[in-house]
Formats: C-alpha cells, sequence, structure tokens
RNA sequence: UGCUUCGUGGUGUAAUUGGCAACACGUCUGACUCUGGAUCAGAAGAGUCCAGGUUCGAGCCCUGGCGAAGCAACCA
C-alpha cells in the first residue's frame, strides 16, 4: 500500500467529515485545443485513481469555451489517450458548452443581483484599471449602471447587436482586493465564432472562471484537482459557487504541482510551436512527450503510471529526473519484450571452417525473463553479420568483444576465434573479419560452457532482412530549456535527437512484426514498430538504450 | 514595495498525536551471467534555506529573516 499523497487524505478526511454525504466525484477537464501529455496523464491518474480508490466517479468535461482555439480533432485524440492509459468515464463525456445555457441564465442572475456588469471600455482601458499586483485597481465608469440597462446590453451582446471586443461582462467583487481575480473579472465575451458543438448559437462565450467552478457544481464534483497555477483563482471559484449553490453541497478546488521533465517542454503552446515550425513531425513524434508520442515511441501505458506514481502529488514545483522515466520503461518492457537480434551497425563476418552450404536452426529464449514466452529458431550460416562496434583491430584491455586472435561467443550458437580481417587501406574501414568456430561450442554442446570474455549477437547474412531504425534521444540538450532567462527554449533543441540508419540487419522472424510491437535488440535497447511501416520495409524506433555500463567505461 | 504558495542527499518523494531523517532514481564498488542487460550484495551522498525560541527531545510547534514560483489574457 502505498501512503496516501496530500489531496487523498483531504479527500480521506472529507469523507470522514461527512461533507457531501461522503461522495467522491472528480472530474478531468481538458481543453480541446491540443494534444494530451505526459503532465496531462498526471492529472488523469489523480482525478480517475483517487476516484477509483475511494468508490467515487470521474467525468470527462471537455473545457471548451473559447471556440476561437478548439477542435473536434482535439476531441478524438484525448479520448483515445485516456483509454490507451487505460481509465474510462463510462457514459459521462460532457463539455463546458453543454452548460452554456444554465450559465447564461446564471450570469442573468448575477446581474438581476447587482453583482455582475456590462463594460463597454476596451481591454485596453480594462487592463490600464486594474492597477499592479502592488497597486489597486479604479472602479470602471460603468460598473454602476442600472440593472435594466445591464440586462438589455447583455441581451444585445448575445443577440450579435455588437462588435467583438466593444463590450464585456464583468462580475462585481472588488478593485481593491490583493487578488487580481477578484478585481472585477470579466466573465463574458462577445465572440462571433462558430463552437465546435454549440454551432453558431451563442454570440458570448463564458469565460473559464466563470465557467469551471459552475460546470462542476452542476455535475455535482465534489473534489476539483488541478495545477498550482490556478490557487489564485480559487477565492473567484468559491465565490461565484457562493452565489450559485441553494444547499449543503459544493465543490472543492485543490491544487498540486504540475509534471515538469529534465531535457523536454511540457507547455503545450511550447508543444504546439514545435510542431507548427515543423522542427518535429508532428503531434505524435517519438521525440514529444505527448502521450501519442510517448505511445510511438514505445512507452507502456504502465511504464507511464508507474512512473508517474513514483514522483508523487505535492506543491513543490519539481523538476522530475527524466532517467526516472526511462528507468520506468525499461524496468517494464524486461518483463514484456521478446529479445532478438539485430544488427544496427552491419560488418560481415565470415567462418572460414563452417561448411558453405549449410544452415543451422539455432534455438534461441525469447525472453529469460518469463519462460513462458518460449522459444524461437534462428537460422545460423557461415556468412553472418556483427556490429562494427564489436570488432577492434587493437582493443583495449577492458574490451570484451572481438579483436585479432581473440575468442567470444555468438549468442546461442557457437565460440568463435578471429583469425584475420580484411581493411580498406584508402578507408580505414573494416570489410570483413575472419573466425573459425569450435564445433564442440554449441549451445548445450558439450564444451559449451567454456568461458570468454564476451558474447555477441549476430544474424545470418544470407537470411537478414533490411530495416530502417530511428535512434531518438532527447529532444533538448539542457536540462531545463525552456527555464534560461533571455533564451528561447528552441536554442537547445539537441541537433542529434534523431539518427537515422537504413540498412539494420533483422533476423527472419522479426519480418511479421506488426506496428507498435515491442522488442528489446539483444545488448541494443528496446525498440518498437513505428506506424509508417510496411510489410517488408519495416521501421523500428529506438524506445530507450539499455543501461550500458560499456559505454561509460569508452568514455573515461 | 501587495496577495497566494513552496524550500528535506545530485533528482524526486517519505517521515500523519514532536522520538536514531527513510525510499526510489542517479552515482560508485563487488558477485553472478551465453545480453558490458537483468538479478544479487554493498558503498558514498542530506542533518532538513538561515537565525533565534519552546521542549528531555524539533524536518515537524512559535518568532523573525532569506530565497524561489505563481498572479496585472476579452487564454485555459
Amino acid at each position: 500500500m502505498t501512503p496516501l499523497n496530500f489531496i487523498e487524505q483531504i479527500i480521506q478526511e472529507d469523507i470522514r467529515a461527512g461533507k457531501n454525504n461522503g461522495r467522491v466525484h472528480t472530474r478531468f477537464p481538458p481543453e480541446p485545443n491540443g494534444y494530451l501529455h505526459i503532465g496531462h496523464a498526471k492529472a488523469i491518474y489523480l482525478d480517475f485513481g483517487s476516484a477509483e480508490k475511494f468508490g467515487g466517479k470521474c467525468n470527462l468535461r471537455f473545457d471548451d469555451t473559447n471556440p476561437i482555439k478548439e477542435e473536434t480533432e482535439f476531441v478524438e485524440s484525448i479520448k483515445e489517450d485516456i483509454h490507451w492509459l487505460g481509465f474510462d468515464w463510462e457514459d459521462r463525456e460532457f463539455h463546458a458548452s453543454d452548460y452554456f445555457d444554465k450559465l447564461y441564465e446564471f450570469a442573468i442572475d448575477l446581474i438581476k443581483r447587482g453583482l455582475a456588469y456590462v463594460d463597454d471600455q476596451s481591454s485596453e482601458e480594462i487592463a490600464a484599471q486594474k492597477g499592479t499586483p502592488t497597486k489597486a485597481g479604479i472602479e470602471s465608469p460603468y460598473r454602476n449602471r442600472d440593472i435594466e440597462e445591464n440586462l438589455d446590453l447583455f441581451t444585445r451582446m448575445n443577440n450579435g447587436e455588437f462588435d467583438e471586443g466593444s463590450h464585456v461582462l464583468r462580475a462585481k467583487i472588488d478593485m481593491a482586493s490583493p487578488n487580481m481575480h477578484m478585481r472585477d473579472p470579466v466573465i463574458y465575451r462577445i465572440i462571433k465564432r462558430e463552437h465546435h458543438r454549440t454551432g453558431n448559437k451563442w454570440q458570448v462565450y463564458p469565460m473559464y472562471d466563470f465557467a469551471h467552478g459552475q460546470c462542476d457544481y452542476f455535475e455535482g464534483i465534489t473534489h476539483s484537482l488541478c495545477t498550482l497555477e490556478f490557487e489564485v483563482h480559487r477565492p473567484l471559484y468559491d465565490w461565484l459557487v457562493d452565489r450559485l449553490k441553494t444547499g449543503d453541497y459544493r465543490p472543492r478546488q485543490i491544487e498540486f504541482n504540475r509534471l515538469n521533465l529534465t531535457y523536454t517542454v511540457m507547455s503545450k503552446r511550447k508543444l504546439q510551436e514545435l510542431v507548427m515550425l515543423k522542427l518535429v513531425s508532428g503531434w505524435d513524434d517519438p521525440r514529444m512527450p505527448t502521450l501519442s508520442g510517448l505511445r510511438r515511441r514505445g512507452y507502456t501505458p504502465e511504464a507511464i503510471i508507474k512512473f508517474i506514481r513514483s514522483i508523487g502529488y505535492t506543491k513543490f514545483e519539481a523538476i522530475n529526473d527524466v532517467a526516472l522515466l526511462e528507468h520506468a520503461v525499461r524496468d517494464d518492457l524486461n518483463l514484456k519484450a521478446p529479445r532478438v537480434f539485430v544488427v544496427l551497425d552491419p560488418v560481415k563476418l565470415v567462418i572460414t571452417n563452417y561448411p558453405e552450404d549449410r544452415i543451422e536452426e539455432m534455438e534461441i529464449i525469447n525472453n529469460p525473463e518469463d519462460e513462458s514466452m518460449g522459444s524461437r529458431s534462428v537460422p545460423f550460416c557461415s556468412e553472418l553479420y556483427i556490429e562494427k562496434d564489436d570488432f577492434m583491430e587493437n582493443p583495449p584491455g577492458k574490451y570484451f568483444r572481438l579483436g585479432p586472435g581473440r575468442e567470444v561467443r555468438l549468442k546461442g550458437a557457437y565460440i568463435i576465434k578471429c583469425t584475420g580481417f580484411n581493411k580498406n587501406e584508402s578507408t580505414g574501414e573494416i570489410e570483413e573479419i575472419y573466425c573459425t568456430y569450435d564445433p564442440e561450442t554449441r549451445s548445450g554442446g558439450p564444451a559449451a560452457n567454456r568461458r570468454v570474455k564476451g558474447t555477441l549477437h549476430w544474424v545470418s547474412a544470407r537470411h537478414a532482412e533490411d530495416a530502417e531504425v530511428r535512434l531518438y534521444d532527447r529532444l533538448f540538450n539542457h536540462h531545463d530549456p525552456a527555464g534560461q532567462k533571455n533564451h528561447d527554449f528552441k536554442e537547445f533543441l539537441n541537433p542529434e535527437s534523431l539518427k537515422i540508419l537504413n540498412f539494420c540487419k533483422i533476423e527472419p522472424s522479426l519480418s511479421e512484426a506488426k506496428p507498435l510491437d515491442k522488442f528489446q535488440f539483444q545488448r541494443i535497447g528496446y525498440f518498437c514498430v513505428d506506424k509508417d511501416s510496411i510489410p517488408g520495409s519495416l521501421i523500428f524506433n529506438r524506445t530507450v538504450p539499455l543501461r550500458d555500463t560499456w559505454e561509460k567505461v569508452a568514455k573515461k
């Protein structure tokens, strides 16, 4: 049992205190103006997870109060991503726009109670009167218009009689409040744009602050969980709910820290910028922290949830090390991903004493972590490919792989000894390596236990197929690209975040792999079949490399 | 010279009627291994932003500082 986070503790106390008859009902309220990212996954896990933990429910509610920014395309991707993560809202899919009539009525009610007024000033004038955080604002000349005039003007605003920006409806609260959000906030503005759900029914649309708490109230939400930047909105949230509610029930807003990850950016605006400027291939580019990007990269929902559980929920604005995310996905894929042989950067290896016309089928275990995943057979012959990296002409002592005169194990096959190599003298490149094999050392054979320093993966040159492999790395080369004063985050894009390898050699069993299938390329990393693959021309995305201690040794 | 919130190993999170600062990631050893993976064993690393106070005893309570973030969209 993991201990309850501070929000779950509050919920538990509310239940004990009998608030809202002990009900727990949360909501996840995305704005359909972009794709969900891993920060949303943190909110989703809290919203759906805590409801589930206390026997409550969680609604999906699209916060679609601004028709300029929102589109149906995003609604579909958001639903797909939530389901992918493993959560379900059953029949409770709502939209803020479902409540436009009720919100409008409430606005009328506030006007009638003398708590809202129409302001004819421009946004610049209103902003100028708002004051600053350290200086009180001044009241609008329209603040004390009479109720009938307000009613008439607001009605005409919605009838389309006025231009956008010419009038707004404001709540009448306190222009001297130390909280800027209480200084007569705008609650309705004129927007003459077709809404993706209500069409042209409305000419006025409520602001976020005028919609969120009331929608919570209409839906019977008990705990409205959001990120820290809404902390200063809470007095306004409560002010509005207080004027709307008729009984004891009331929703409660609680704020938690948003998710920040090192070496990436998390704001929707910045992600959108990367997409628009084509600095990435799209919202689902495998380097993006979007859920669709992570999915395409090869992340599993289980890995994402495990990561989110490990970072917790607090009020401290943290930047989480992406290494923790990478650990979570390795941990998950280690148990799930079948092992296969793929040579990324091939060099030909010829076994000179192996009969040229002979082919053996080697039985290879699919996953040493899970026997139930069985085994497969991999063809072996006298011509193989191994990694260029796995051979050195003059290897240092700590190098456990192949070099002149050295012995290594070919995994699942034989021990071989290097007898020579062919080097292109003009380029310095090794073109072919020559070895002899010891027939007694076949895996499971009489001399199979002989110890050698290294084990290499390989593929048969006569059976291998070509594939494209995309090596993804961190999108940025600064741990906090968005947090650098006087620098645009795009300055820190990592020019090596994608390397494409075109003639990688894959073992024959992989030819039937389907998009999203995940594998461990033995000794290299975890990879996932890309959706752009077509039969006979596979593309693999690197999810994350294996922990590689040789790489560390080599750097020293 | 406002309001709100936050300061615990490198990173993140615990320590819930005050009781030896714990866990995970990362780092570094070593063992094992037909993946330089995984697994196993171990180590280093904070005395809790600072200064006072209450107390037998303070990360936790009190006072005063310091530092950081958010807030001045007809965005959410």
